[in-house]
DNA sequence: TTTATTTACGTAAACGTTTACGGAATAATA
DNA sequence: TATTATTCCGTAAACGTTTACGTAAATAAA
């Protein structure tokens, strides 16, 4: 309760209110001697706008809302990071909400978010079955941006990467050094970041002529365990040499099946995953990663959705597509 | 802009704003059947209440802000994810905002938060010198709750861990693997945590006899390239054959500093480091790692926070400590 | 001098809620 | 029946801003 407001601070520069909040907001009908007292006195007492009010009167916030499917992933924490360091420059405020890849909280922040609380909506979607409809009627009210967990039957402004590029070209990468078995850990199938990687790894292994088995293509369980069963089952049963992970925590337990298999990686298995986890280099082996530029990400995002508001952006529907960087470490090096 | 007010709604009903806004909070002053009919109205229209609006009049947000020196980093993201989950079962917003552990950033973010945006404050602090000035100037307006890096010169409550018993066990853990010179990668020496840290430290070294070598304890610099070389050199120089880190990002150097001597980790270095790092497990060799109970710091923050918010919670000025957890691998392992 | 223009400020309404107060209708009590 | 209590709802004020409109004084133009 910032118990200085502007009729108080009016009333000690003996002032009408409405002079004060131009003086403030700087409006060439104050002459500058008085700006300068209502300027001084406002630092002096410490005098912050009420932005209810100021929301209230004006139907903006200055606030935006940034909905992920978890907070503490390395590529959401970036992205984050960007959005934030744009929004701050602005003088914006960000409102966190994650969905634990739930569309049904998803849906029900979207819906929270219908009454004006946020200028705009930054969104990377849940996995779970896509709620289009209400997508669609947040979307007609406000300005949304979605970013990385895009789907295509969703129109709006994305801001995604080269999924099916990069796949393509992680699949290429493996061949190159000699893989002739690979296998893909399916993930993120409900949308169309996950398609386009699959599409990727499916066009590479035509391209090389490799056979069409659906029986190298893993789908993502439960939870962890059981993800780690299917995964030892995946390697120990089809012995593949080579896998494409479409998200970081199904690489992971790669590396402890491979240990309990006792296969070497990268010499019986190579392997590559996406994205931005923290420390690949360090991992034993350091890992080949397909980078996001997940700092990137947030930054483009963000400006889009500044842009929306200024009136800058025309283009309703368009996808921005941001590169990944292969970054080739010792899990996928050629036997030699 | 939420087309549909309340007003609109009672109009729609043949009611007054005022039975609607009573109906909508399940006031006795209204019959059951117009509840009914104006949920089930406010529903099919979608209605939200404006919380500008609400807020104006209430004096209450609804919202809590978090401030945080980084978001992309595995211990604060976690904590977010804590807060962010007791906090959407509340109904509450969480606005997050980094200070890049800048403090000038971090006042003028506390003093836009004045302004009445947010019901309360949790905050971990930045790095540079505190400015005790400000934070005793919101925390007199404003329920705030310090957690993680805390300073035992602000008055407030706070959520900590046992810092100096953690540093204090992880030496004795080194000392019990056979080292006879360890050494300290100091940061956060500008707070409490990071002094606690220290002493536990140099207690422990006291404790085993160890003499007291100033050399031993590597402030952190600038930046991480000038953090690798202060490493190299210190293990270079000094050759130690323990090292705690009293941060993660100074515990990744040593691997490439080793890496680069040709040293072997845990054969003739070992190493140590808080806190958090994502997958210690699988680095080579695996780091044992002092684990803070980020996800339950930030659940508890935010649940100290809230009690506040009802008058469930008297103490002024009280730590809560959480135990941390050492979690011995392979780079501590004895020489056998 | 008279009239138009500019400058600098005040008055009051509006933003969408919530709630104190009041009041009419109904039910309970005397 | 007369009085009181209860139920249910409406009126209007208030929260703290911003801004359209008005206006008095000063300045410029006629």
């Amino acid at each position: 309760m910032g118990e200085i407001n502007i009729k108080k601070l009016a009333c000690e520069l003996n002032l009408s209110a409405a002079t004060v909040s131009r003086a403030l907001r700087d409006s060439h009908e104050i002459s500058s001697e008085t700006k300068a007292r209502v300027l001084e006195m406002a630092k002096k007492l410490n005098y912050e706008p009420n932005p209810f009010a100021s929301n209230l009167r004006g139907q903006k916030s200055k606030t935006i809302a940034v909905i992920v499917p978890e907070i503490a992933n390395n590529f959401f924490s970036l992205a984050i990071n960007g959005i934030e360091d744009v929004a701050r420059k602005l003088d914006y405020h960000v409102l966190i909400y994650q969905t634990h890849e739930s569309s049904e909280i998803e849906t029900s922040f979207l819906m929270r978010l219908l009454s004006g609380r946020v200028d705009g909506i930054l969104i990377s979607l849940a996995c779970e079955t896509v709620d289009k409809e209400h997508i669609k009627k947040v979307s007609d009210q406000l300005p949304v941006v979605f970013f990385d967990r895009v789907h295509d039957d969703i129109e709006g402004m994305k801001i995604a990467t080269d999924d099916y590029e990069s796949a393509y070209n992680a699949v290429q990468h493996l061949v190159e050094n000699g893989c002739k078995k690979i296998a893909y850990l399916l993930a993120l199938n409900t949308l169309s970041t996950g398609n386009k990687r699959l599409q990727g790894y499916l066009d590479a292994l035509k391209y090389n002529n490799f056979p069409d088995d659906k029986n190298l293509i893993m789908e993502s369980g439960a939870n962890s365990d059981e993800n780690y069963a299917l995964i030892k089952n995946l390697i120990a049963e089809q012995k593949p040499d080579g896998i494409l992970s479409s998200i970081e925590d199904l690489a992971m337990p790669c590396y402890y099946a491979c240990k309990e298999l006792k296969l070497n990686i990268p010499r019986d298995l190579k392997l590559i995953s996406y994205s931005n986890l923290a420390h690949a280099e360090l991992l034993n082996p350091s890992l080949t990663t397909i980078n996001q530029p997940a700092f990137e990400i947030g930054v483009e995002a963000a400006g889009i959705l500044f842009k929306i508001f200024n009136k800058r952006w025309y283009e309703p529907n368009e996808t921005i597509i941001l590169k990944s960087n292969l970054i080739k470490r010792e899990s996928t090096r050629g036997n030699v």
